[in-house]
DNA sequence: GCCAACGTTGGC
DNA sequence: GCCAACGTTGGC
């Protein structure tokens, strides 16, 4: 059971349509250390869902509930993709900017490598990003 | 809208 | 295999 970071630029798939759709296959991923990512997700882990671009923010927690597959938008076949489903969603979202402030998430990818868009994430990082979505 | 950081491509 | 040129992402 790992935990992990995933994200999407609203415009194109967004937390709301996560919300509604429940279940939906996260394609699209066209770079290697994020598909080495994906492929070492396993059915139960658990990802935040991240904003980028627009909101900057964690909004909620999804389950992965496939294991890794091909991408059917892939013409390569180098890339592959998990389904994941809605879990719920913070009670407040969390901002890079409280992200940046708080001292146990400053080794999150998501601060220093800010291109990386599947990323693993420390249980204790887990629980802290927790905490501040209460 | 700009630009830094990073990835990818292609010529040699 | 190197590296310059180019493209993309994402924070500001």
């Amino acid at each position: 059971m790992q935990y992990w970071l995933i994200k999407s630029e609203p415009s194109a798939w967004s937390w709301n349509d996560q919300v509604r759709k429940k279940i939906t296959s996260w394609d699209g991923v066209r770079n290697y250390q994020a598909r080495n990512n994906l492929r070492q997700m396993n059915i139960d882990d658990l990802c935040f869902f991240y904003h980028s671009v627009v909101g900057k923010e964690i909004m909620g927690i999804v389950r992965v509930c496939s294991a890794y597959k091909p991408d059917p938008t892939d013409e390569t076949g180098n890339f592959g993709l998990v389904d994941v489903e809605y879990v719920e969603a913070l009670q407040k979202p969390v901002s890079l900017e409280q992200i940046k402030q708080t001292k146990e998430l400053q080794d999150l990818p998501l601060i220093k490598q800010s291109r990386l868009s599947v990323m693993p994430i420390t249980p204790q990082q887990w629980e802290c990003v927790l905490k501040l979505g209460k």
